[in-house]
Parts: C-alpha cells; sequence; structure tokens
DNA sequence: CTGTTAGCGCGTTCAC
DNA sequence: GTGAACGCGCTAACAG
C-alpha cells in the first residue's frame, strides 16, 4: 500500500501528459475535477450540479456550473456509463438505402429515439452474413437495444443478446423460430389479399406475382398470402419472377414475364413498390401501359408511388405506427404482445 | 490508506450487486476479470489477449479465448475508450433524408468509416437551430470527428470542437468565415455554368432559376456562378423562385413561375434534382412538355434523374469521391487542403 | 512473457 | 449539503 508513496509519480500522471502534450493539436477536454479545482469545491459537487434532482445547494450548483462552461466542461458520457453501467446508444443495423422506405424508417428512429434520451449508433450490413458481425460490436458497446431493419440475425446472436439482457427488434422482419426478440411489420396478409381481391374485382386473370429475395420473410409472406387468395377463388398459380428487391433486377424480371407476348400476364403485384415502379417504367418502354395493358401493385406507399407519373396502387405501411411501436417495445418495459403487426390500406390510385 | 482495510466491503461491492440482482431479467456481462478467473490467469493477460500485436503467449491466449467464449465475454468498449482517452465514433449529423442523395450519402458514410474501424454515431437536425445541441452532445461522446450533411454549424460550437481537437467535416456545404473545419463540394460553379452554357447553346433566353432556401451556401453558390455566366453572355437577370428544396415547395415555385402563360421562361435551373422531379411533373401536370417547351436542369444526378420517367439532365455530385475526400480528412492527419470540390459533369439526357 | 499496480472520468455511498 | 474514498472495466507501465 505504500509503496504508491515512495515509487514517485507514475509516468501517464495527469500533469506529467499535460505537460508532455502542450504543443501537441489535441488537448485533453476538462475533466470534473479541473471544474472543481477551479470552483473551490470538490468533484463529487461537480458531478452532482450535473446531475438531475441530486442534493446540492443553488449556490454551489452556480460555483460549478459557472467554472464548468468558463472551462468548456462537458461531463464524458463514456465515463458516466461505465460506471452507470449501461449507456443511452441503441445499435441500429441497416441493410439497404436504396428503398426509400427504410431511409425514412431510420430517419424516424432517430427522431424518436432521440425524443427519449437515446443515441443511435448506425451501422451497415451489406448481406445478413455480416449482420452477425455487426451485432457483436454492437455487444461491445453496451447498447440499450438492437433495432435491425430488414435484414435477419442468426439464433446464435440473437440467444447472445438475449442473455445480456438486451432487447433486439426486428423492423419489417420477422423469423420462423421465435428468437425471443420483437418484431414489427405490416400487414403482409391483409394487404397481397386485398390486392388480389381488387385484382379478381377488376377481372384479371392472369396474374403475376413479383418476389424480393427468397429469404426475405416479408416477401414470402406476402407472395403466400396472395396465392392463397388466388386459390381460394379458383384462380391458377400465379407467374412468378424475382427482382432482388433491386430496380435493376426487378427490371430483368420484368423483361422476363412479358417476354412472350401470347403469354402476358394482366396484372403483377411485386414486394415493394421500389419494383413496381421499375415494373411500370419497363412497361412503358415496351409500349404498354400499366393500368390499361397490364395492372401494377406494390407495397410500402413510398412518396414516389403518389406521384403523377407514377399513381401506384399499392398497400401502405404506416411508417410512424411502425417506428412508434418498435420504440415502444424498447423503452416500455412491460410489453403485452411480442410481435406486433400494423395495419395499413390499400390505396388505389390508376395502375390498379 | 488502510481506511479501506478496515472500513469492510462497500455495499455496492460486485457480489453484492450481482446476488441482489440475481433474479432480475438483465444480469451484468462478463468482464476481463471473470474471464481471468476461470482461465487462471490475471487480467491484464486478457486484455493483452483481445489486443492486437501485445506480448502474450499462444498457450496463454488460447487459455484467455476458451475461457471467453465460455462466458459470453465481450470487452467494453466504453471502458476501453475511457482509458485510451479516444472512442471510434464518429458524429454524423443529418439534416433530411427526403433527398436521395444525403441517403446514400450516409450509407456511404457509414460503411467507409467502417472499413477503418470507425462507428456512425448518428442525429438528425430538423433545423440548422438545432445542429448546436447535437454537436453539443457529440463531444460529450469524445467523437473523434464531426460530420455535417447538409446543415451548418454556429462559430462559437465550431470553435469549441476546434479547442477540443476534434475535427468537423461539412459535407455539401461551405462557411463564409473560415471555421476551421473541413469541407468538400461538388463543383457548383463548374456545374451552374455548365447547365447556363447548355441553356444559351439550345437558344433559351427566358430562363428562370429555383433556389433551395437563402441560407444554403449550396444554392448561393449555383445560382451566383449562374447569373454571372448569364450576365457575362448579355442576358437579362434570370426570374427566380424558390422550392425550399421541398417537393411541395418546388411545386408552388414552378406554379407562380408558369402563372403567367405570356411571361413563361423557355428554361429552369433547380438547385437539385428533387425540386427538378418536382417541376417535371407539375409542367406536365399543366401540359407542358419538359425539354420542349421547357428546359430542366437539376443538380446532383441522384438514381431518379436517370429514370425513363424523366430523363433529367443535371449535374453531377461524385457522391463515392466526395465521401472519400470526407474521410480522408478525419483518418489522414495530413491535410494539405481544407476546402475541396470535387469535379462532376454535365448529365445530358431529355429535358435540356 | 506475466502479474501487479495505477489511473481513465464519473456516480455514488458514507461519514461529517 | 458536502467532501473523501471507492469502483465501473479496461489499458499501460513496471518489475519480475
Amino acid at each position: 500500500m505504500l509503496v504508491s508513496l515512495i515509487k514517485g509519480l507514475p509516468l501517464r500522471s495527469r500533469g506529467a501528459k499535460r505537460l508532455a502534450m502542450a504543443d501537441v493539436s489535441s488537448p485533453r477536454p476538462p475533466t470534473a475535477h479541473d471544474v472543481a479545482r477551479l470552483a473551490g469545491v470538490s468533484q463529487s459537487a461537480v458531478s452532482r450540479a450535473f446531475t438531475e434532482g441530486a442534493s446540492i445547494s443553488a449556490k454551489t450548483r452556480e460555483k460549478v456550473i459557472a467554472a464548468a462552461s468558463a472551462l468548456g466542461y462537458r461531463p464524458n458520457i463514456l465515463a458516466r456509463s461505465l460506471t452507470m453501467e449501461s449507456s443511452k446508444l441503441v445499435g441500429m443495423v441497416v441493410g439497404s438505402f436504396d428503398n426509400p422506405f427504410f431511409a425514412a424508417a431510420l430517419d424516424r428512429f432517430t427522431a424518436s429515439l432521440s425524443q427519449r434520451g437515446l443515441r443511435t449508433l448506425l451501422l451497415t450490413a451489406e448481406t445478413n452474413a455480416t449482420v452477425d458481425e455487426q451485432v457483436a460490436e454492437l455487444l461491445s458497446y453496451r447498447v440499450r437495444a438492437v433495432i435491425l431493419l430488414a435484414v435477419n440475425l442468426s439464433s446464435t446472436l440473437a440467444a447472445e443478446c438475449a442473455r445480456s439482457g438486451i432487447p433486439v427488434v426486428l423492423f419489417n422482419r420477422t423469423t420462423e423460430d421465435d428468437q425471443g426478440g420483437f418484431t414489427v411489420t405490416g400487414d403482409n396478409a391483409a394487404g397481397a389479399a386485398a390486392i388480389a381481391a381488387r385484382f379478381m374485382a377488376t377481372g384479371k386473370r392472369r396474374i403475376a406475382f413479383m418476389a424480393g429475395y427468397e429469404d426475405s420473410s416479408t416477401s414470402r409472406q406476402r407472395e403466400a398470402a396472395f396465392r392463397s387468395a388466388l386459390a381460394a377463388a379458383g384462380l391458377p398459380e400465379p407467374r412468378r419472377a424475382i427482382g432482388y428487391y433491386t430496380r435493376a433486377g426487378a427490371i430483368a424480371a420484368i423483361r422476363a414475364l412479358l417476354a412472350d407476348p401470347a403469354d402476358r400476364p394482366d396484372a403483377l403485384f411485386c414486394a415493394n413498390d421500389m419494383m413496381a415502379l421499375a415494373a411500370i417504367e419497363t412497361m412503358r418502354g415496351m409500349g404498354l401501359e400499366p393500368g390499361r395493358d397490364c395492372a401494377v401493385a406494390g407495397f410500402d406507399d413510398i412518396p414516389m408511388a403518389a406521384w403523377p407519373s407514377f399513381a401506384l396502387t399499392t398497400y401502405s405501411q404506416p411508417i410512424d405506427a411502425m417506428v412508434a411501436q418498435a420504440v415502444a417495445f424498447i423503452t416500455d418495459d412491460a410489453a403485452d404482445q411480442r410481435n406486433v403487426v400494423i395495419a395499413g390500406e390499400l390505396k388505389l390510385r390508376e395502375t390498379a
């Protein structure tokens, strides 16, 4: 115990370092100790001055605040998180920004979280394969929660999150096996059924479906509901193409679908709006008028769907309600449900 | 010094808390100490096992790794940042996601930063007024750098960042007064001049300009260069409208511009593509064909500009190069320039 | 190569 | 209401 007294100052002592770095570009930011010294109070007084509802006299607080702003002091949130054993960070893993639906969701998420004092740590994942690494990293940041936008997590890592007590919210995705997380999606089943109904009500018979990619729970659910609605009405199985949720993929898919003039579909349901827009433009490029020669419907109701150039009929995903639910999952502790479906509505426009 | 030996265990000792929280949902994640105990080594050995290029024997490392994965141990990055006195966080403040240009930029930024081991702390700012609060908060997180997407910072806070040695990068914005930060923009002057030249080469004479908002350096620079190019050719001042960088604003602005059939512009340069697209659709709604009845040009070259429905002539902002430059500013310490302009090119399509 | 020790900046008990 | 002391989990210096 006495050793330290004898040993002398350690090399990394604050004063020494300060001196050594005096001429370097990045000076160390002031600490609560510095403020305390200047204000003539203890470090804990400084801490209390910055803590809501701590027992401290108005006079001391004032002194502290003055000293703090003189020094440009700002509490180190990292250190705070360390003692508090929890950060205000929420990890967000996003698949692709190509779809404005997800860009908008991210926007609402950060705003909504920010309102509750939570901050967004953003990671992007090119493929589902990298999601695991990303989430593992988030665990290292001791995030409050993890939100996955249109990507999936392995059960292994989902379990690890659960073990760490970190809630995982899947946005616009579900899992077959219950991973113990939360999910919030649009009403894929109702939407697909509504679109099938619309097609049938307008006398369509040669119906096609454009999937996202096979792994996507969203695409699968929409397709399943669509198929069963058609089947229930005695219609043949829809023709099928895969657009991979990309514009290029959708264009290739629609070309294949329309290749044979003798066997063209008279209605097409695309798993999302972005693909539907690509389909519309491709049809026009081939001299076909969407809505007249071939009905087109999408899913999401992104802003562009309403633009006059497209006037796309689509089933909406109420983004604000979806985000609100996802945020509620991680801020309200008592959740009666774990998988929530938010109903949208069929937006009838000109293409179907 | 001896006091602690006499006082006995503090209430918050780890064991006690563990016990108290045994039945609570969130167990504490394992620490390096836990791993050390299980592996029969010291805590610093654990630290070394997780540090690239630390001097540790293969055998010890293996023992540690085994114990770590048995416990599900993950180094606490927050604690690490505390001792390292620097985090791997980069703060990013984004104005609006409405414009796909910025959504794409954010995407590239996170990917590019991630590649260098840096993480994105994302904040959104509705107005320029809130940017200061956001950046102040970022300072608390001891971020490595701050990147501002299409928003501006007060000189006060810019100075504070400088004092803390935190580089600030303005993306797609500049400041009148040198704030000591970095800026990277597209070539507003060259782009505007190229568009003016195109209008004049195609015989346009009644030329109009649609601004973003008055505060926007980007809009101002484009307008200034545009005006001076016209003036140099002896053309009258362009008519002017403000679209506020929003679709609704642009629609209102273009309506006003086209209100009087006797005095319609025959060419329109919009400060960005999103407004140009709105202008195109609005013209069509009024029975005017863009490119024939009135030339339209934009700025950015967002993906939609190339869509056949629009075929918008525009000056491109090479987003990858711009992001790369911005990232270089904060990762390469020796910057020879502080304000970089990335050249784009005029994309001639059908509207002009 | 390894264990011991001293902080990093802060919140928090415990005595006063 | 206030200061001293401790610990959050980790890295870095030091002595062996």
